[in-house]
DNA sequence: TTGTATGCGTTATCAG
DNA sequence: CTGATAACGCATACAA
C-alpha cells in the first residue's frame, strides 16, 4: 500500500498484466474481451480496490451521470427570505422523493442548484460544459427567463409546472383548472350558496389556472361572482385571507383554498370565528399534502400527484439526455378529489 | 461561432494573444500578472463567453466544490418503502435549507446521495476519488457502519445527529435529554399526575436520549414509572401509540410525544376519545416543526433548531475540507420549550 | 481480440 | 512576470 495515491487504470493494468485499454473495456462492460482476461482484470480490480475516477471519465465522455435540480427564484438572493419557507414546505421534499425514485435506480446523481436572477447566466454556462447532463427546473417566479435560456443553450431540461410563456422545453404539470373545477363541483354538490376562494399569487401560472378553473366551474353552477382573497401559499397568509374573506362576506358557507397549507390557516380562523366545518362552512383544499390529513377536520382536497409528476420529469429528462433531439413532450396529470371531513 | 465546441482556455489565450498559463492565472485571480494583460484577458473571456470546465479543473486540483448530503439507510433499498416517508417529513427540507444557507454563499454545490447498506463501499470509493470534497451524513438507522467507514477512509465528513457508537467524526446534535426534561418539567408544572410517553424507535440514539431524559426528569418529579408506547415518528404510528396508551391508562392526564408528527396523531386520537387538550390531558411534542403550529390545539413543543444545526454542520465540514487534519469537534445545541396551547 | 497513441481542459512546475 | 511543458485519469480511433 503506497501512501496516498489511489489506484488508477494504469495500476490495475500492471497488476493484471494487460494494457490500460483492456482494463477500461472490462470495467465499462464492453463485450469484445477474452473471458480469460476478463476474469483476470476483475480480480486485479478487486485486489487493488480500484474505482473509476468520474472526473477523468467525464472529461472525455462529456457525461457526468448527474442531473441538476435547479430551484429558480427570479429575485436576487440577498438573504434567504424565501428559502426557509420553500424548504419547509412539503412540496420540495415530495419533488425530491419523486425524482430520486427514478434517478437512483438509474444510478444518476442529483445536484441541488439554487439560483436567483443574478445566477442565470452562470448556471447556463456551467450546465453547458458539463456540470450536469441535464436539469429539472423548479421555477418559482412567474415569467422566469431561465427556461428560455436553457432552451436556447440546448441544455436537456424538464420543467415541473407549465412555464408562463411558451418555451420549447418539456414539462410535467397538473391540470390545475380541472382540479379547481373538482373543488367547485364538490362545494356546489354540498349545496353551498355563498362560495368564496382563497387563491395563490396572481402571477404564478398554476395559481392562475386554479383561479380560472374555479371561477369557470362556479359560474356553471350559477355563481356569477366569487369573492376572492389571495395569499402566498403559506399557512399564515391563508389565515389572513380567510379573515378578510369572512369580514367581507359573513354568510360564506363554502370556500376553496388553493393549497393545503393555506387551507390549514383558513381552518384555524374559521374555528376561532365560531364557524363549524363543514356544517357552517365547507372547505376544500388543494395538493393532498400530509397537512391535509393532519388537519382537523381532515381536509377534503384535490390530490396533486407530485411524486409521480417528479418521477415522470426525471424519466423525460433521462430520455432527453440520451437523445438531445428527442421530441419535446409534456405530460399533464389529472387531479382527483379526495373527500374527507372538511367538505 | 463554431458549431459545437465550447471555448477553452486555449481559445481565450489565442484571442488575448497570451499563453494558456496566463489566462489561467487571471481567471483564478492570481496576483502576479501585469494589469495590462489582466484587462486584455478579461475582455477576451467576455468576448468568447469562456467558462471554466470544472471537470478538467477538478481532475488536477482534486477539488470539486461539491459536498454530498448522504442519506444513509442501512437496509437495502429494494423499493422505496422509506423514501416517501422520509422526504415527506419536514425534517429533510429543514436540513437542506440549513445546509444551503451556508453552502450557497460559499459557492459549493450540494449533491444528494441516498445509500443503503449495499452501497456503503461504493459510496466511500466514489467519495475517496473526488466525487465530492466531503459529506454531511444523515444517518437514519441505529448502529450505522457508514460513519466508521468514512472515518477510516479519512473522508471529510460531519454527522447530523450523534452516532450510536463513538466514531472520530465531527457531529452536530441536540441535547435530546435536556429537551425531554423540559417537556417533563412542563407537564409536572401543570400538575399532571398520570404522565405517559410516546417514544420513537428504541434503537435510534436521538430517540433513546429523549426516553432516558424524560424518565429521569419525571422520576425527579416523583413519577417512578412512566407508561410508554413507541412509534416510528410518523403521524399514523403516533395515533396507534396514543390509542394503546389510552387503553392501558385511561386516567392519563399528560403525555410527552417524541416528535411533532406523532403528536399530531396523538391529538387526533385524544379528540376522538373525547379528551380535551390540554384540560383533560396535556400534550407536549418535540421538534417545533411546522406541524406544531398547524396542530389544533397548537402544540407546546421542544424546539429543535434543525436549520441552525445543519448550517453548523456545513460550516464544520467546510473547515474540515480546507484542513483535513482539523480537530474533530462537535457542537451540541440546547433545546428550548415553546409553549403554545396543548400544554 | 488487444495494444498504442492521442486528446479531453486545467493547473502546476520550472525555466526564461 | 510570462511561457512552454508535464501531469491529472480515462476513453477511444487506429493499428496490429
Amino acid at each position: 500500500m503506497q501512501s496516498h495515491r489511489l489506484p488508477t487504470l494504469e495500476d490495475v493494468a500492471r497488476v493484471a498484466g494487460v494494457s490500460r485499454a483492456t482494463v477500461s473495456r472490462v470495467v465499462n462492460g464492453i463485450r469484445n474481451v477474452d473471458p480469460q482476461l476478463h476474469e483476470l482484470v476483475w480480480t486485479a480490480v478487486e485486489q487493488t480496490g480500484y474505482v473509476p475516477n468520474k472526473m477523468a471519465r467525464s472529461l472525455v465522455t462529456r457525461r457526468t451521470g448527474t442531473v441538476a435540480l435547479v430551484v429558480s427564484d427570479s429575485e436576487t438572493h440577498d438573504d434567504d427570505p424565501f428559502m426557509s419557507r420553500f424548504f419547509a414546505d412539503p412540496y420540495f421534499g415530495r419533488v425530491v422523493g419523486g425524482l430520486m425514485s427514478v434517478l437512483r435506480p438509474a444510478s444518476v446523481q442529483l445536484a441541488l442548484q439554487m439560483v436567483g436572477a443574478d445566477g442565470h447566466k452562470r448556471l447556463v454556462g456551467d450546465l453547458r460544459n458539463g456540470q450536469a447532463d441535464g436539469a429539472v427546473v423548479l421555477s418559482l417566479p412567474a415569467r422566469d427567463p431561465l427556461p428560455g435560456l436553457l432552451a436556447d443553450a440546448r441544455i436537456p431540461a424538464v420543467l415541473i409546472g407549465r412555464p408562463a410563456d411558451p418555451v420549447p422545453i418539456s414539462y410535467v404539470d397538473l391540470a390545475n383548472e380541472t382540479g379547481a373545477a373538482l373543488a367547485a363541483d364538490r362545494l356546489a354538490a354540498r349545496g353551498c350558496r355563498q362560495i368564496g376562494m382563497i387563491s395563490g399569487p396572481a402571477d404564478v401560472p398554476a395559481s392562475q389556472d386554479r383561479i380560472t378553473g374555479f371561477r369557470r366551474a362556479t359560474a356553471r353552477h350559477g355563481h356569477a361572482w366569487v369573492p376572492t382573497a389571495s395569499g402566498n401559499f403559506t399557512q399564515e397568509s391563508g389565515e389572513r385571507a380567510m379573515r378578510s374573506l369572512l369580514a367581507g362576506h359573513p354568510q360564506l358557507d363554502g370556500v376553496f383554498v388553493a393549497n393545503d397549507l393555506m387551507a390549514l390557516g383558513a381552518l384555524l380562523v374559521l374555528r376561532d370565528a365560531g364557524r363549524r366545518v363543514p356544517e357552517d362552512v365547507a372547505v376544500v383544499g388543494f395538493d393532498d399534502s400530509s397537512a391535509a390529513l393532519a388537519a382537523r377536520p381532515a381536509l377534503t382536497t384535490v390530490r396533486h400527484p407530485l411524486e409521480d409528476m417528479a418521477a415522470e420529469a426525471a424519466k423525460l429528462l433521462l430520455v432527453r439526455v440520451e437523445d438531445p433531439d428527442a421530441r419535446v413532450s409534456s405530460v399533464i396529470y389529472e387531479p382527483t378529489l379526495v373527500v374527507r371531513q372538511s367538505a
